[in-house]
RNA sequence: GGAGAGAUGGCUGAGUGGUCGAAAGCACAUCUUUGCUAAAGAUGCGUAGCCUUAACAGCUACCGAGGGUUCGAAUCCCUCUCUCUCCGCCA
């Protein structure tokens, strides 16, 4: 959520960067301040009818206690009273309009962002290791993973539907060992504090993390109970301070969470073609960091070196692109996305996204931190994938396939997968 | 699921219709004094919004949440949420 003090004293540099990032906003500010102003005046008038009532009221008491008759300066009161009603349900309804509106408008891109229209300009901003050489040509993950019966795409399209699936003997061991690969690598080298949260939250979360109003589309929702399956750990991990005004000596906070993630990707093109590359459940590894204003973009710098890590330990070819302002996500002001090479798909897949969500998630939860002169202040959110582990499977697989259909397994993984190949 | 108790400021805890945004204590901050590593005193010490300002100040709202009664609600009524205790059930 964007400080409507910014709106009301910029509103055409505001447009200006919400330009950048393409669509219409424009109309919106405009609607929110508009807004903004009768919402003000309705305000005003009804703490001045408030302190009318409060002053009078008063007078009442003690008129009272001296045995006085307060009949007629009673229903002057009421008169007032019947005013506050009809004003201050004119403040309401314009308070819930502005909120409604500003949680629709989306951040604005940090300066250093990149202005681009569309992922095309997305630039690259380095690139680690090489893509392997085979003597053979290597295969799909579907047709590896499948011939060692690792994953059983069939069986999740029976027990649940298609883009759903189940890992087998090998398969869900290499998965289990790749999550706790993921968390000791995080929590013992990069200093991530472990968190197990819950995998259904409120809708609250939700709006706090930005999911909602505008994307209730692609979570999955409990009806009954009003809960949704997460989407991503960023949801209850980042909630675990909403409402809270945290002490800086606190900051940063560093949490590492393994959650499974369900997403609808409604209106996905191309959903359960692709084997594993595009689920409605798949784990994820998420580090999640909560910052003062002035650190956030260094330690943007540090989330996704620690998601880089894990790539470079399993020995992964990989690059990093910048997100530019076209393609950066609703809350975001500066994504990293980094892309893993995927021999037998012969090409790059998203594992991580590495995000500073600048004051934008923060105002939208009420987290504050109080600084070292005592003032409340907003701090940042950031988070990451550190990484997707259904995609790192994916890439793994494809990059360690030997000529006689078995998979190598990375050095770095040995001592939680227990063995040194799979076949 | 059943029965009971409760929810007040960072914490403890008073307050049952009229200067209560809320006593007191603790904690914390600044200052003073004595002095020595502890104590005494003074002052300050919640959040948000509005209106203003150079700044201070002022006004309004908030005593779990929402609604109601009333000229006036922390206080009375209703609904909900949560916590604790006991019983039941369950992993």
């Amino acid at each position: 959520m964007l400080d409507i003090r910014l709106l009301r004293e910029n509103p055409d540099s505001i447009k200006q960067r919400l330009a950048n990032r393409g669509g219409e906003h424009a109309s919106l500010v405009d609607q929110v301040l508009e807004i903004d102003t009768q919402r003000r005046s309705a305000e005003t008038e009804r703490q001045k009818l408030q302190g009318d009532r409060n002053r009078i009221s008063k007078e009442i008491g003690i008129a009272k206690k001296n045995g006085q008759d307060t009949s007629a300066i009673e229903a002057e009161v009421r008169g007032i009273g019947t005013r506050i009603d009809e004003i201050g349900r004119d403040a309401d309804a314009s308070d819930v309009k502005q909120r409604d509106l500003l949680l629709s408008i989306p951040n604005l891109p940090h300066e250093a962002c990149p202005v681009g229209h569309s992922a095309e300009e997305n630039p690259e901003v380095r690139v680690w290791g090489t893509k392997p050489a085979f003597a053979f040509e290597p295969k799909d993950h579907t047709a590896i993973a499948g011939a060692l019966g690792m994953i059983d795409f069939e069986a999740g399209v029976k027990i649940t539907g298609s883009a759903f699936v189940v890992y087998k003997g090998a398969g869900a061991r290499l998965e289990r060992a790749l999550i706790n690969f993921l968390l000791d690598l995080h929590t013992m080298q990069h200093g991530y504090q472990e968190i197990s949260p819950p995998l259904l939250v409120k809708p609250e979360c939700l709006v706090g993390t930005g999911q909602l109003p505008k994307f209730g589309d692609q979570v999955y929702h409990s009806p009954e109970d009003d809960l949704y399956l997460i989407p991503t750990a960023e949801v209850p991990v980042t909630n675990l301070h909403r409402e809270e005004i945290v002490s800086h000596d606190k900051l940063p906070i560093n949490y590492a969470a393994y959650t499974p993630c369900f997403r609808r990707e409604a209106g996905s093109a191309g959903l359960g073609t692709r084997g594993l590359i595009r689920m409605h459940q798949f784990d994820k590894v998420e580090l999640v960091k909560i910052t003062t204003p002035e650190t956030s973009v260094a330690e943007l710098e540090t989330l996704t070196g620690h998601a880089e890590n894990v790539l470079q330990l399993l020995g992964l070819h990989y690059r990093v692109i910048e997100l530019c302002t076209g393609d950066i996500g609703f809350g975001s002001t500066k994504t990293y996305d980094i892309e893993v090479w995927a021999p037998g798909q012969g090409a790059f897949l998203e594992v991580s996204s590495c995000s500073s969500f600048g004051d934008y998630q923060a105002r939208r939860m009420n987290l504050r931190f109080k600084d070292e002169n005592g003032k409340n202040r907003i701090p940042h959110t950031l988070n990451g994938s550190g990484t997707a582990l259904a995609r790192l499977f994916v890439a793994l697989v494809e990059t360690y396939q030997q000529a006689d259909g078995s998979i190598l397994i990375p050095e770095a993984l040995r001592g939680h997968f227990r063995a040194e190949k799979i076949g």
